[in-house]
DNA sequence: AAATTATTGTTTGCATGCAAACTCCATGTT
DNA sequence: AACATGGAGTTTGCATGCAAACAATAATTT
């Protein structure tokens, strides 16, 4: 019953998430999403391996989730890649977003509770602070916030699950419209009417600002694209 | 350059999607799916390896690959389990297909071309013809013909794979509800109702009619459940 | 006899090894 | 010179083996 002895190498097994192929998941995952590893990047299990330094049977297993998921891609033998979405599924994936996002603030409006919406305002106040420090970044992550509390209000667990997996797929991309010039003030301008429906309890105003809101990115995301040069939308390294 | 050499074992494996671990994972995603492996039954490596003849290193993979999308749950190092969900989870998934299926209906009614159109019709049909024969298995399978054809006739394919992973995830519950009585004559007006908006491209009722559809679905699923006793809803072996 | 510890057995997680298949380059043939 | 054919190297897929952890039972102690 040694303190010391309990707290040496072998608690460190006990941590229940604590296999490989799992950390390497998470890793992976942040990754891409993150944008460290490009769509359409090859993954040679051997390279991540020797990397993490572990077998290439964690490497596989991690790799064999994240394709699952649709976050990489592996076409037979040819090896794995970074899922690379086209414009058009792009665009559905948006469209998507947009009824999710738009079925959590219906509900977040019919069963948010007062510690719901005090959350609701208090991230929607850090988030127009940190716009008028222009950090990207934080604006990002902020605004990612906001979307949770919209969640956790709405009080359906596995819709935000849906929606979260939906938003990593899309992350790779998303971060070419938050630093849209215009963006991030037009963001909290419809957070604003999505926070006030909320609060007045009104789902179907609710659902459709923040239905909007998305759509609304999924367009400034087309332009975007429309304003890039031809092929550059193959290429995404 | 021998006929019968070329035709041997080696052309076997030229099956681009024959590997193991892939045909497991269908394998085991279809018994889980039709209800041979119920909810909350206990996952053995070995003993799915000694039954399919292969060593437990697929079988881990196909296990991770339906563990990302949900379809069985691995907790910690105590073996791994056929997702058992409950029913405020059920309930929030059904809330979801609702969703899809209405998206997709009121994409398909503004894209749907002629032979979309006929296609819905002759399944449309066809269910009927099920039925009045009676066969809830061979209705349970139009009626998922029905729906592709809608997927179909909406052009959109990620919106499609979404529905259908969610399809097959409610699918060892959503039995039950089919075979209550009512139902599927209840189920042909309602997509009678679908189909005619799409015909005459009517978008909003097209969306409409295809929530409610799955909607009313839900609460016969919540009927159901009720008039189990209690306790019946945790034990799903 | 009850409780705690030992011990055995089962099951998972990971590493390693091997073979099949793909890629690419070089050599050869027409 | 162009194309086909062959082979070396790389990479994936699967099997096997081992060790750690969990579970359950037996044994020992109080």
């Amino acid at each position: 019953m040694n303190d010391l002895e309990s707290a040496t190498s072998k608690r460190m097994k006990r941590d229940r998430s604590a296999t490989l192929s799992e950390n390497l998941r998470r890793s992976l995952e942040e990754m891409i999403v993150s944008g460290t590893l490009t769509p359409g990047e090859r993954l040679d299990e051997m390279e991540i391996a020797e990397r993490f330094k572990v077998s290439r049977t964690p490497v596989r297993e991690a790799l064999k989730a994240l394709a699952a998921v649709g976050l990489v891609e592996m076409s037979g033998r040819q090896g794995l890649t970074v899922s690379a979405v086209s414009i058009p599924t792009l665009l559905e994936m948006f469209q998507l977003m947009a009824e999710l996002e738009g079925l959590h603030a219906r509900l977040a409006a019919r069963r948010a509770r007062q510690d719901h919406k005090d959350r609701l305002i208090s991230t929607h106040e850090q988030l127009s602070d940190v716009l008028k420090r222009g950090d990207p970044q934080l604006f990002y992550d902020v605004n990612r916030e906001f979307h949770e509390a919209i969640y956790d209000a709405s009080q359906s667990e596995f819709l935000a699950d849906q929606t979260r997996t939906l938003r990593r797929r899309v992350a790779p991309y998303r971060r070419y419209v938050t630093f849209q010039p215009g963006r991030m003030t037009a963001t909290i301008t419809e957070h604003q009417l999505i926070l006030n429906a909320i609060l007045v309890a009104d789902a179907d105003t609710a659902q459709r600002a923040a239905r909007d809101h998305v759509n609304l990115l999924g367009d400034n995301l087309a332009d975007f694209i429309a304003s890039l040069p031809p092929g550059m939308t193959r290429r995404s390294a």
